[in-house]
RNA sequence: GGGCUUGUAGCUCAGCUGGUUAGAGCGCACCGUUGAUAACGGUGAGGUCGCAAGUUCAAGUCUUGCCAGGCCCA
């Protein structure tokens, strides 16, 4: 029986094909990665589809420093899915790969390596400097354009120069000589329509270095500061037991004290005025003396004061504080001049707490994050009291030229001036010392200052007139203020009305005014008018949440996060005391403080940019700019570089805008933009607010935002808890592909987590897969268009294969709509269904016997592989976006003449697949029918568990039909579906069954066919031992 | 501390406006096959739906609090 077993086994028709089972990817990869570049693949796809319709993705420039993480995998690999996606779906998707190069962390890197040569940044021609920065940063593009186009992304990868040296399409990047030059146009808009104006923010300062610094060049270090309790003498309030009395502060910085400008209190802290009525030796209080404080930090303060002794006098709410008026400590100092003889308000500031000091706060506007914030609010003056280097500028009564810091960093007399002069006015209560954690300098060391300092804004909201004509009169210079009524007289003549929050706003921006400013306004500016003009320009911050709706958020809750943010946030501060960077590159009037606005002196600034880069605004003469009709000497020029986050802010006008691939001048809005979710406060965000600032709508039609890729345990990746995923490893280890497919199946939306059961699970599916392509393989080796049936009269084909078409046609559906509503989560997993359930599963099970023994020229068996080459020729399209390097692979395994002769899957699009497929009657009839096969198999269960048979093929089946499925008795081949050597219906008895009743099966009778293995009757008449069909394929066939 | 947000089987995910014994795929166990063979088919075991209160005739689904995560701020 044996040998007439191998006999025939040669003569069955098994799979075969030199696709392999295993993907061996970590190897094949790569070769295919090189292979796309020789072909130039992006080249050919973007000639391919040079007149479909346009679908831009635009790529959110990653930080040129450091290799790929998960972050980026994730990120990159999303888009590329997605803009295959939508390349296959017939349009023309370019894909031009950004990266960000400017900015603090790449100088860094830059000093360090001074550092540890021993040499300071300062010493350095700022041209060299940036030239440094620019190489390394273009290193880190080089290496992480290797490392993505290792994940399949294809795009405009290559960095091609013409004939100039000028770059020809390749990948952006923000530190281009066009690229900046196109920034710093942008800049110019904002300053053409009023959005740019330079006011002051309060920013870490070294005086030892003479520059601000960043939050992330802080280090905070103990530090011993003098603490000083200091009195201010009540001039004015209405609470009666604070009358005579003085109101003490704490702070840790004495040098503040001259530029002390208001006190802060809170409204829910208890208070009390108390008398001294016995001091210790040493004490510098007198007797009677009042004194008023927190109630909760009354012990603490007589302990330090050397108190022996007091009353309290009376208690008082912090509430009713408001409207309190006190004396300057050094008031009336007779070498003063009169210089702190100014009223010192008191204000109600959240943040002041009982926990240390007195309950009330010093506030020197000038000199802390907080002062500054709520000085503005309540309108208190922004002293200039400080030079670069720590000492007190000239007009500083008293203390004229002390440093506050020696060029050491140790405290000066700056420091202990103050406390002294104070001492002599009889105004300090008490003296001490305190170890805190204090911000220093990372490169000196030297503690920092706070210190507020001009800077470049982009206005949000409140009328940027307004704003202006406030600081104005707190700084009372009226002459400004009148010029600016004048040019609110003029914008009046084009007055819209109607936006209900901007006149609360503005009814909120008066409230800020003090009584005297409130006056100068009233005398000055017809108010009705002055609401018109205020509710005429919708401001940025109407504009940018405006867009915010107009925009499509995926998912939807992105929408609330930039509403918050947009809602809340200050002006937008883009300036930054930094040299690698663009140059804000604007000229101030010495003598006016007035920005010049001249076209001709602007576009001879970015004319410059666009031939030299930015380095032109170190290295041409500022006289060069400014031409015959304005002098050098009478302009500040701004070597403040602009915020990185303008930079790529700007990207929809130099990238987006300007190619000719891409918007071509025509596209102002692209389709997508796709970052993490961390982006709404980054590129979406300035995105937005440059685009709403100078297009007036945002960039984007499309927002789709990502989670964070967490470890197993869902805890964020850090190198000290050793739970860091490496992408680069991972491609190593198991391949692109299985990365790419694990981004799809996971809901990325949210944060995902990666780790060693996650990506075996993914091989699992990627495994399924790869044998569902090669199964297809196998079955079609040797198809060619002579054996291709005709499927355009699909009533000829069997219902099996009209099933599949039908399935093809549902799958095909699903995909179009998951791609354009942005739901490529579901499609990956649906892909792997499909190949599951109703292929391996169902269609390839039952049809491996027609596949094998049937008669290759019969029409059965050519419509059935007539129908798996559509099926693997939609697979294959289908798979492409998500498995790009294994559809590839498989798609160089196709028969030949059978399909589209693309030299690449990619160039491919999805099939067109027939309308004419769709059969939801019959689909809904092989439901049916797929639940009764399901019956018949758990019976067949049943026998196994019981020894009775092991194979199907050893069970006859009667499956009991009920009345209305009768017909499928006559339809059905169910020997075929079921899998077993013959079957039988019958009429099932009654409305309701039992699954005993509903199928019987029994052991085959007959011997086993050594060709198709099915158990009949008639193999036994049979010498060679095989059934009729068998005989008839091999022996009759071969005799005819 | 604030804004936004997540928590359903070992893993990845479904569960619409609250309504019968909470679903799928993978993995796992077992069986079959050895002609998709480091593959394929079948059967099955896995969940007090993060925890605790509450609203309701009825809650995974609504409310509140708590716990554990995440992003962005302070």
């Amino acid at each position: 029986m044996s040998d007439t077993q191998d006999k025939y086994k040669d003569t069955v028709f098994l799979p075969k094909t030199d696709f392999p089972m295993r993907g061996n990817l970590p190897e094949k990869e790569p070769e295919m990665v090189a292979k796309w570049q020789e072909m130039d693949l992006y080249g050919k796809i973007r000639q391919a589809s040079a007149g479909k319709p346009k679908w831009i993705l635009h790529d959110g420039p990653p930080y040129a420093n450091g290799n790929i993480h998960m972050g980026h995998a994730l990120n990159k690999i999303l888009k590329d899915v997605i803009n295959k996606s939508w390349q296959m779906m017939g349009y023309n998707a370019p894909y031009v790969p950004g990266w960000d190069c400017h900015g603090l962390p790449i100088e860094w890197k830059i000093e360090e390596k001074y550092r540890n040569a021993g040499k300071d940044k300062d010493d350095v021609d700022p041209l060299d400097f940036r030239a440094e920065c620019r190489e390394f940063a273009q290193e880190w593009v080089d290496i992480q354009s290797e490392q993505f186009q290792r994940l399949g992304v294809i795009g405009d990868w290559r960095i091609q120069e013409d004939a100039s040296g000028e770059q020809v399409g390749g990948p952006y990047r923000t530190m281009t000589k066009h690229g900046e030059a196109q920034i710093a146009r942008e800049i110019h808009k904002f300053l053409d329509n009023g959005g740019l104006y330079r006011g002051v923010k309060s920013v870490l300062w070294s005086t030892v270095e003479q520059t601000a610094l960043a939050e992330a060049e802080v280090e905070y270090q103990e530090h011993k500061s003098v603490t000083i309790w200091a009195r201010f003498p009540v001039v004015e309030t209405k609470i009666d037991v604070l009358k005579g009395a003085d109101v003490v502060i704490w702070t840790t910085t004495p040098w503040t004290i001259p530029s002390n400008r208001g006190i802060f209190y809170n409204d829910d802290i208890a208070y009390a005025v108390y008398e001294v009525t016995e001091v210790a030796e040493g004490s510098k209080v007198e007797v009677g003396a009042k004194i008023s404080i927190a109630e909760a930090l009354a012990d603490k303060v007589q302990e330090q004061a050397k108190i022996t002794s007091m009353t309290k006098l009376g208690e008082f709410k912090g509430v009713d504080v408001e409207g309190t008026i006190c004396a300057h400590p050094l008031r009336g100092h007779k070498d003063a001049n009169g210089g702190y003889d100014y009223d010192v308000p008191a204000h109600m500031a959240d943040y002041v707490t009982d926990e240390d000091g007195t309950g009330f706060v010093h506030v020197a506007p000038s000199h802390g994050p907080d002062d500054f914030l709520l000085g503005q609010k309540y309108g208190l003056e922004i002293t200039d009291n400080l030079d670069d280097d720590g000492s007190f500028k000239e007009h500083v009564p008293l203390f004229a030229g002390l440093k506050i810091y020696d060029e050491n960093g140790k405290m000066d007399a700056g420091n202990f001036a103050p406390i002294k002069a104070m001492e002599e006015a009889g105004k300090l209560l008490a003296k001490g010392s305190l170890r805190h954690e204090y911000p220093h300098s990372w490169r000196s060391k030297a503690p920092l200052i706070f210190r507020t300092t001009p800077q470049w804004f982009i206005a949000m909201g409140e009328n940027q007139y307004l704003k202006k004509i406030l600081d104005n009169i707190t700084l009372g210079n009226l002459q400004e203020v009148k010029n600016l009524f004048e040019i609110i007289d003029e914008a009046l003549k084009n007055v819209v009305l109607g936006k209900e929050n901007a006149f609360y706003n503005f009814l909120r921006y008066l409230e800020k005014l003090s009584p005297e400013a409130m006056a100068i306004l009233e005398a000055n500016l017809n108010l009705k008018k002055g609401l018109k003009i205020y509710l005429s320009e919708p401001t940025l911050r109407d504009v940018a949440l405006k867009a915010i709706e107009e925009t499509e958020w995926h998912p939807e809750k992105g929408k609330n996060r930039i509403r918050a943010m947009i809602e809340g946030r200050p002006d937008w501060c883009i300036s930054r005391q930094r040299a690698w960077g663009v140059p804000i590159a604007l000229f101030v009037d010495k003598k006016t403080g007035e920005t010049l606005k001249d076209e001709a002196v602007l576009k001879r600034i970015t004319d410059a940019y666009e031939e030299h880069g930015s380095d032109a605004w170190w290295s041409m003469d500022a006289q060069e700019f400014l031409g015959n009709d304005y002098s050098a000497d009478e302009y500040e020029q701004i070597f403040d570089i602009v915020d990185v986050w303008f930079e790529s802010g700007s990207t929809h006008s130099f990238v987006v805008n300007d190619r000719e691939d891409l918007g071509n001048g025509e596209i102002d809005q692209v389709d997508l933009y796709l970052e993490g979710s961390d982006q709404h406060r980054g590129w979406f965000h300035s995105s937005l607010l440059e685009s709403c600032g100078t297009k007036g709508k945002a960039p984007y039609k499309n927002v789709l935002t990502h989670g964070f890729v967490l470890d197993e345990k869902g805890y964020k990746m850090s190198k000290s808890l050793g739970n860091v995923v490496d992408p680069l490893k991972l491609m190593k280890q198991s391949g692109a592909d299985i990365l790419r497919l694990w981004t799809m199946t996971s809901d990325y939306a949210e944060d995902i987590r990666i780790g060693q059961s996650t990506m075996k699970n993914t091989g699992d599916l990627y495994r399924r897969i790869r044998n569902t392509l090669r199964f297809l393989l196998g079955a079609l080796d040797g198809f060619n268009a002579a054996e291709k049936v005709d499927l355009s009269d699909l009533s000829k084909l069997p219902e099996l294969e009209q099933l599949v078409l039908h399935q093809l046609y549902e799958m095909d559906q699903k995909l179009r709509g998951y791609i354009q509503n942005y739901e490529f989560g579901k499609l990956a997993k649906e892909l792997h269904e499909f190949c599951n359930n109703n292929l391996s599963a169902f269609y390839f099970d039952i049809r491996k016997d027609r596949l094998y023994c049937d008669d290759p020229q019969s029409f059965e068996r050519k419509a059935c592989r007539s129908v798996m080459a559509e099926v693997y020729n939609c697979l294959t399209a289908w798979l492409a976006p998500i498995l790009s390097f294994t559809a590839e692979e498989a798609w160089a395994h196709r028969p030949e003449g059978v399909f589209d002769d693309s030299d690449s899957v990619h160039l491919r699009d999805f099939p067109n697949v027939p309308k004419t497929w769709q059969n939801p009657a019959l689909a809904g009839k092989w439901f049916g029918i797929r639940s009764i096969r399901e019956e018949v198999f758990y019976s067949l269960e049943l026998d196994r568990k019981e020894k009775i048979i092991s194979s199907s093929l050893e069970a006859n089946v009667t499956i009991n039909l009920k009345k209305e499925e009768l017909a499928l008795g006559e339809e059905i081949d169910w020997a075929e579906v079921c899998i077993v050597s013959a079957a039988n219906t019958g009429l099932m008895e009654g409305d309701t069954y039992y699954t005993g009743e509903r199928v019987e099966t029994e052991k085959a009778e007959g011997e086993k066919c050594v060709r198709c293995w099915k158990v009949l009757p008639e193999v036994a008449g049979h010498v060679d031992h095989i059934c009729n069909r068998c005989d008839d394929v091999v022996n009759k066939k071969q005799a005819a």
